[in-house]
DNA sequence: CGTATGACCATTA
DNA sequence: CTAATGGCCATAC
């Protein structure tokens, strides 16, 4: 009931599904692997749109591991719980030894 | 159709 | 060092 945007979007939703539990990765990492690099707004509006799809975007932070997104999940402290759930620490919004946790699709993939 | 805004990042001053 | 600005694409009005 959506129209296939089929844009960045789409890509951008596979690419976050594929990120490993226990992991995370930035904006701008997802856009710089789609060939985007100046596109980092664009994942994270992508994941404003997520909302009903199968798109970790709790897995998903700015560069330096803060959930700006966090203010957008259901509650307000959602996107850190799932985060910590799976291993990740997270203080004040922001990811701890967020480079230990760091998945860059860039590279792994 | 044109303008404004957005879960960002990198560069320049 | 901090502050400001450009760029990107899509959505909303």
């Amino acid at each position: 009931m959506k129209p296939e945007t089929l844009s960045f979007f789409d890509r951008v939703y596979k690419v976050a599904r594929l990120i490993p539990y226990g992991k995370a990765t930035s904006y701008g990492a997802i856009a710089n692997y789609l060939g985007a690099a100046k596109s980092a707004r664009m994942v994270g509006y992508a994941m404003n749109s997520s909302h009903g799809k199968d798109v970790p975007a709790h897995r998903v932070v700015n560069r330096k591991g803060l959930l700006t997104g966090k203010h957008h999940f259901d509650g307000t402290n959602l996107m850190q719980q799932l985060l910590e759930s799976e291993g990740i620490e997270v203080i004040e919004n922001q990811i701890q030894n967020f480079e230990s946790v760091f998945w860059d699709p860039s590279k792994e993939l």
